[in-house]
DNA sequence: TGACACATACCAACCAGTTGGTATGTTACA
DNA sequence: TGTAACATACCAACTGGTTGGTATGTGTCA
């Protein structure tokens, strides 16, 4: 008897396909609006499996929340740029691709924390909680490279690698909001242009 | 007979005392979370009342929309710095007070039709179109104000005054939605200032 | 053979919207 | 000026459908 064998880590069963079906529906509709029916229909299981695997609608979500974080994993070890020589040219790269995520339809390129976050921060603090913490690991990841990129360049007015990590990801869940609210994806890649410029401008690596 | 008086501007009817409940609880709790009754209790009028006015919730969700940006104007009209000669200084004495504003509850200072553009966007077009045009309403205000400092200064990279004025609202709106998730203020007011290092920058002012 | 992973059937609470009504103006005209 | 006719603003009670959650059954595999 191996009472701590490791999870099966990634096979598809009702769990795993009931985490994917939130993501999607509840960055489509919000958390509020999306129902446990519609998110068994969409997993394609029915109530008793979801009920059997999360004891309410919450614990879904926290744990959606915490595979959230591990979908964004592969952003910061996979693409080509993680490679380069230069953080700064790291950090650059990562938001180029930021920017070109964002495309198609808002639900295929939002953030299912920052949406979840937005409906329960004041009367949900599991939920609230667990977006954070998400977000929070997301910033921490980031500021490695950022932290880099200043000792190697220097930075003007003693900005921090934290606070820059935390400007990408509010620019990132702006950008996010003015897509969706415009239905146009272009006016929020525009935004992300203006970081890249806002970075190459305190990084004093422009002109 | 006068068949096209003015409809009584802004007595504290019962219309205006729903419309103002709905601001709150929406930013507090989300738009699908909010349920007619709650709003009904929170402007002290009864379910009767509220059908009265508006033929269903989403009328009253656009009727608010409406409202919001009319709430908005003061921003651009009253505040000390809209009398600046240079219309550099009144934008950044904009962004100074909506940095100012982020402060106690994320509910206080956050936006009624972002939160609800973001949970209707994909589901409900009338009340995405409604927030969009809150939303587009103050980022053409802001953006006169921008193509003057623009005549005055010039400005690098050809940025356009209506691409800055986006980014303005994109940095606001990410910032609200990190202050919810963080339940932290200074960490939105933070990226605010990021925002106002940034338009010093693009029109060539600092150093 | 028992425990796990589901499915089926069901429920109490809740939700947006309806119904039928009252109280208070406002207009038209004798 | 008085009053009948109508409009506006609101209320309390109800309804049909929906929601998160439960109780119980069934197949499968170690």
């Amino acid at each position: 008897m191996n009472a701590s064998r490791s999870p099966a880590p990634e096979r598809i069963t009702a769990k795993t396909k009931l985490i994917d079906a939130a993501h999607d529906l509840v960055r489509r509709q919000g958390y509020a609006a999306t129902t446990v029916d519609q998110i068994c229909a969409a997993a394609g299981v029915t109530k008793g499996a979801f009920f059997h695997h999360f004891p309410s609608k919450e614990d879904l979500g926290v744990a959606a929340a915490a595979q959230w974080t591990a979908r964004a994993a592969p952003l910061f070890e996979l693409p080509p740029y993680t490679r380069l020589e230069d953080p700064l040219e790291r950090l650059l790269g990562h938001i180029d691709m930021r920017m070109a995520m964002i495309d198609g339809p808002a639900e295929g390129f939002t953030c299912f924390v920052g949406t979840m976050a937005q409906e329960t921060f004041a009367s949900n603090e599991a939920l609230r909680e667990a977006s954070s913490e998400s977000i929070t690991a997301y910033c921490e990841a980031l500021a490695v490279d950022i932290q880099a990129a200043i000792d190697r360049h220097g930075i003007r007015d003693n900005i921090t690698a934290e606070s820059v990590a935390w400007h990408v990801q509010t620019v990132l869940q702006g950008a996010f909001v003015i897509a969706k609210a415009s239905g146009d994806p272009e006016k929020a890649r525009e935004s992300v242009r203006h970081l890249r410029r806002y970075i190459e401008a305190i990084f004093n690596i422009s002109s």
